[in-house]
DNA sequence: TATTTCGCTTTCCTTTAGGAAATAGCTATA
DNA sequence: TATAGCTATTTCCTAAAGGAAAGCGAAATA
């Protein structure tokens, strides 16, 4: 009879939400996604529309959404140039992500509230 | 004619999400939720479900984790005294987001298996 | 011509996360 | 009695994240 119970396997799962969240972590990923996602797309706009975004914060982490492909740099070379920011079709498969971390935070807010 | 095209507001799912990675951001929590969830309730069990996670991360986590009530520290008082964990109810709620990080996990190492 | 805006980059700094290793108090087992 | 296991805690350290502020080149505006 053995004397340790042996643990229960998780990796199954843990490791695929592990992957997730190295392409996903930090502040400001999601956040970023989501201002583009809803139409902002100069470098300006996305800053404005997230409190507490610095422009060196967003320019590296719209280097590494891009290495992500998830969101796509556009340079028009019209003159005079511009450069925009778009999601690239691949950000839309972390919208049911979004959504349920929406969902829980209103939630969570709502629960916090009532403990009050 | 104004000069300046205004950004488009996304406060309204940037807030909630933001308020959500608040409570399970870094990376541990949602592992250490799995863990406890497919049922790994002693603290060594727990640590040895999951690869790289040292003791002194885990307490800290699993402090944190109760504080938000998703989790659930159990002092048997018989003797022996034992410790145990087990997630709250509250826990439940976040299984979408576990769900949906999971599936985009699995998908993404698809995605990128087939790029190579 | 001077100033402002845009899209960043650079520098400097602080905070936080997280890892390695040792240890402690308790119980269990040999 | 000695050793090992459990549940942590403590100390020390490094790396990474992130914030503040300045600056820069090109273009636009006054």
């Amino acid at each position: 009879m053995p004397k340790k119970k042996p643990y229960c396997e998780c990796l199954n799962t843990v490791k695929p939400v592990r992957d997730t969240l190295e392409v996903i972590n930090g502040k400001w990923k999601l956040s970023i996604i989501i201002s583009v996602g809803v139409g902002n797309s100069r470098f300006t706009e996305i800053q404005e529309s997230i409190p507490g975004l610095t422009p060196k914060v967003l320019s590296k982490e719209l280097k590494e959404l891009e290495q992500h492909q998830l969101i796509k740099r556009i340079i028009t070379n019209d003159y005079p140039v511009k450069i925009s920011y778009c999601l690239e079709p691949y950000a839309d498969t972390l919208t049911p992500i979004i959504y349920a971390m929406k969902d829980w935070g209103l939630n969570h807010k709502k629960k916090i509230f009532q403990e009050r």
